[in-house]
DNA sequence: TAACATTATGTAATAATATAACATTTATAA
DNA sequence: TTATAAATGTTATATTATTACATAATGTTA
């Protein structure tokens, strides 16, 4: 299975610091945590966080240029990923739902287009937020 | 209708180019093009973008840094957004699929938010491309 | 194991995307 | 008509991402 891919050095000290962070890191967020560790370059840093997510281990989220990790095992190596986004505190998470999936994996319009992929974003207010 | 707002001098050049192009268009390509009507600076044209994609003339792709004109009487305010993207023409056209509007804009997960909003991009293979 | 290919790394420079801060002007509403 | 909001102009700078080139580590196969 690819996602039991052994990392390379620096994709694991990449990964471990998602995977660790609850919340969505950026980039040069990322670079400043693993300067320390001997990771001073943006594009080593790039260069990771394209490999995890190309391997599926972690995925973007486009609307904010950050980087999570994967915490759904259905959504196999990224081709079909959902991600709920709480427009105050950005608090983001990610979407494990098979009805949705499911629904947009099957997905066809008139176009003939053949879609192998796809990513969706919701935007609204967390429990948290709608509270205060 | 919010859609029929009248645009200031700096939205209407911009819309006008982003309207009349086949592709989405990226910011910085914008700016070049609308230098020579005495828009000189990044930050004007950012401006005008972020104002059209509020009154939702114009959407931006996410996974692309780019904006199209909206082509979907149906996306109020571009609250509820769906697009296709080639991944080998990069051919993007918004998809008016009122299944697929109702069945987002409605989706509820087991997470206590509330969504007011999604954006989802498919990719796949056009017609052309996957012919070739 | 030698030879080759592939993947990953290191480093510097730079390109591409986007915003902050401040001054001024234009449009709109009271 | 005066106050307020919206838009503009300008400079500087912050943030995000890639190009180019050199080297090292790892995997493959004869």
């Amino acid at each position: 299975m690819q996602k039991e891919n052994i990392l390379s050095k620096n994709q694991q000290i990449i990964f471990d610091i998602i995977d660790k962070s609850s919340e969505p890191l950026k980039a040069y967020a990322i670079l400043f945590n693993v300067q320390k560790k001997g990771i001073k370059a943006p594009l080593q840093v790039y260069r990771a966080l394209d490999k995890l997510v190309e391997i599926g281990k972690i995925h973007k989220i486009e609307s904010r240029n950050a980087f999570i990790a994967c915490q759904n095992s259905r959504c196999q190596i990224s081709k079909a990923t959902a991600f709920s986004i709480c427009e105050v505190c950005e608090k983001v998470s990610e979407i494990d739902n098979p009805k949705l999936s499911k629904y947009l994996s099957s997905f066809k319009d008139n176009s003939e287009m053949n879609y192998s992929k796809y990513n969706v974003e919701f935007f609204g207010l967390c429990k948290k937020c709608k509270n205060k």
